[in-house]
DNA sequence: CTGAAAGCGCTAACAC
DNA sequence: GTGTTAGCGCTTTCAG
């Protein structure tokens, strides 16, 4: 940057003191300054193209209006409306998103969180949290506000903005099971996330709610949550289980993967086997057939946690463990049908 | 951020001066320490935790090590592979990346620009540039580094990296022309940006070329690349133009419009008319009929640009204006057939 | 080879 | 009401 304009050239130019144009230019300035200076000030420092500093702000104030924003992977489709509902918070209220994709590893995370905090961010949403983590507790306990989104961490205080997983399983359970289905199997999520971990949970708990009984091999554990992952714990879960009606997916990309495993062994969908995913992302209603699954909130979520976030910037005493579950929604498309067998 | 530990805390504890500190964390430091009072405090200042303050540092260096990318929207699953392109590139090299989405309107990205200005970065990457815009060359002529991706500015010597929008038209036309369409309509994009801008140019001369006379109600213009356009457009043509066999669309996600308009007037595709789209953005191989379309570079894109804007930010001078335009695919799949009369 | 001192641009006591 | 002063944490001349 050359030249840039600072507020001892606009002092220079109207005959006052550097701290004088900062009270000038300060719109919620406590010291009163003259009506005539302060315009003259501030009309000179627009006329100069002034713009502040925000890294000398950001040394002097210990704020630099930045917060940053870890998420497992942005070309992931369930991350970038979550994103957005949190810029939508931030942004209007002056404050800069610094974005980190951690690909759900840890080590890069410590490096990634480096970064963040080498940067002085105001606060830190954390959409990847896992639930083992022990440095989110340690950095909060340092006085850096901090939320994890989507997910939560075991045995934390850490505030969290997360959906409804139980509920969610046990809408999709009980839609399947009044429609016939009794050979349910299930393709768990990474038992590291809480997402993942819940819904299994809820899976078994609420199977024997309603008398279903679940076999080991009725469960497959995805190592991630994408869609070959899908595809194999699928293969596997309908090799050992030949009666299969139903395939619950942990999420909508697991979902796809299963729905392909289906195409590729010849059985259909919903014909012979039913599938239901989780999170409703987004095209989901362009594809054939269209996935039945629960629709968790998502840019709604990420404006919740902005503004949580901004609650806890603004007033760090008001650490109160926060903590928010938001209610999921069933929506029930083509990739469910009655059992056949 | 609670007494964080900074380099007097270390010199005090070493018996040193803060420079020297300073030195000896210095990886690549000019000047020569004792190895061994290097190695002291080095280790002094792990054990205290020690992480540099970026902020401090930026406001004496004027580097910051945070770069700004625009973009429309992170909800357009066009832009996270970009993105990730991008983060691929810079984040190895320490660089963290603010993330604004300007959703295409000037005002806000004014706004957004001046966030980023305000906060030092050392250099922009701008997938969001107007065809008209005047500010990027404005800012970049003051000597900060700025590329734009994917789409480029009239009459600018701002570096961009872009796809080949030309032979992306070319080839969808003659691959239509040769299955025997003659009866092609055009669903463009926003003539605000270079990408909507070129596919309509090169759509109208290689038509020329091809000897195909386009009507000029063969052409809808959409106001945005979104579904609800690709819809309305597609309804303007095929209302005016009967005959049509081929919808060309400026992008994918018209192409989704075109084909939901098709399927509510009852027209199959690729039955009654065929439809292309251009980008191949994510997961278009789900849907039915899988869309054909142009495969832009998206992560590679974001890659080099990445890596150009290193460059620029290292060696200022290097200011060749460098153009680079991406060679494209054309990816056959069902949405395109034979033309039937 | 290391210490001293200045200063990046800004704000916030403290004077007057 | 406005000027003075100090200093946030760091790097970088300049001394020695």
């Amino acid at each position: 940057m050359k030249n840039r304009v600072t507020l001892k050239d606009i002092a220079r130019k109207t005959n006052v003191h550097a701290s004088t144009v900062s009270r000038a230019l300060d719109t919620n300035s406590r010291t009163s300054l003259t009506a005539e200076v302060t315009t003259r000030i501030r009309d000179v420092a627009e006329q100069m193209g002034y713009f502040p500093n925000r890294v000398a702000i950001g040394l002097r104030t210990s704020r630099t209006m930045t917060v940053g924003v870890m998420i497992p992977d942005i070309t992931d489709m369930l991350f970038p409306p979550i994103v957005r509902g949190i810029e939508n918070a931030l942004e209007p209220l002056g404050y800069a998103s610094i974005i980190v994709n951690t690909d759900n590893i840890t080590k890069r995370e410590s490096r990634l969180v480096n970064i963040l905090q080498e940067r002085g961010v105001d606060g830190i949403i954390n959409s990847a949290a896992q639930r083992n983590d022990k440095r989110m507790s340690k950095i909060a306990a340092q006085g850096l506000p901090i939320v994890t989104l989507n997910r939560k961490i075991d045995h934390s205080n850490v505030p969290y903005i997360v959906n409804d997983e139980e509920n969610g399983i046990k809408m999709i359970l009980e839609h399947l099971f009044k429609l016939g289905h009794r050979n349910i199997v299930n393709i768990a999520g990474p038992q590291d996330f809480s997402t993942g971990y819940l819904r299994l949970k809820a899976f078994r708990a609420i199977s024997a709610t309603l008398g279903l009984k679940i076999q080991a091999t009725a469960i497959a554990i995805a190592a991630k949550y994408d869609e070959k992952e899908g595809f194999r714990c699928a293969k596997i879960l309908m090799n050992t289980n030949q009666k299969t009606t139903a395939i619950i997916c942990a999420n909508d990309r697991l979902a796809l993967g299963a729905l392909n495993l289906l195409k590729s062994v010849g059985l259909d969908c919903p014909g012979d086997v039913s599938v239901t995913g989780f999170n409703d992302m987004q095209h989901l209603d362009l594809l054939s057939p269209r996935l039945t699954t629960i629709q968790i909130q998502k840019f709604e979520a990420g404006l919740a946690c902005g503004c949580l976030l901004v609650s806890l910037m603004s007033n760090k005493k008001a650490n109160v463990s926060c903590k928010t579950v938001l209610p999921v929604k069933l929506i029930k498309r083509d990739s469910v049908a009655t059992a056949k067998r």
